[in-house]
DNA sequence: AAGTTTTAGACAATATTTGTCCAAATATAA
DNA sequence: TTATATTTGGACAAATATTGTCTAAAACTT
């Protein structure tokens, strides 16, 4: 299963350059970027989209890596998930229908 | 849509109970009591557990739109949702079975 | 071995969440 | 209406969590 991590460090990996590059491109700590590729941090999603700027990733799948992560990371040890997710794309679907938008 | 708030406050009323009794039961201040009914804060897990005790609701229930409403919460203003509840689904899939259960 | 890159960990700064209190607003009862 | 009780809003401090920064050790390259 492919983390963001992992997308993150095969397009550096991809570009051959190492974090102290990135890190003065995207103005982000270089030890914060190697966290990142590790999965031991995660990153704001403003420094998502710097990374996927400067990689030239697609900003939509990062943000979907990124938020997909978060759930699933706060649901891992928790039962009924499937129903928690069903629910929870009814909520959103009512929300947004609603309120429509924004 | 039912929300979690409207449950803690339909069990309430089925009881005909006021803010002050039940807090003092469940030992949490009324006025967050009443925020929790009001969809104004969240409460945390075992204020959660406390309160479903307390009412003799389903732990189960409650704790899904726990969850369901903090997701909708975060997914709101975003694009893409229903893929990320769905990536988001896979990642735990793959997380459970692969460290099957903790 | 020397130099370079990556990583771990500690730490302060910042932001968010949580609990508590009280007085204003609202409802109920006399 | 007035009096009494309940609910609610808002301010605030305390506790917790997140974030950025730095440093030096570890790992890798030459």
């Amino acid at each position: 299963m492919k983390t963001l991590g992992d997308t993150l460090k095969e397009a550096r990996d991809g570009i051959n350059l190492i974090l102290r590059k990135v890190s003065a491109e995207v103005d982000i700590d270089q030890s914060l970027i190697s966290k990142f590729e590790k999965n031991e941090r995660k990153p704001t999603k403003e420094q998502l989209i710097r990374l996927a700027d400067f990689y030239n990733l697609s900003h939509k799948d990062l943000i979907i890596s990124w938020y997909s992560e978060k759930i699933a990371e706060d649901l891992k040890y928790s039962e009924s998930t499937s129903e928690i997710l069903k629910v929870a794309e009814e909520k959103i679907n009512y929300y947004k229908t609603h309120n429509n938008g924004k």
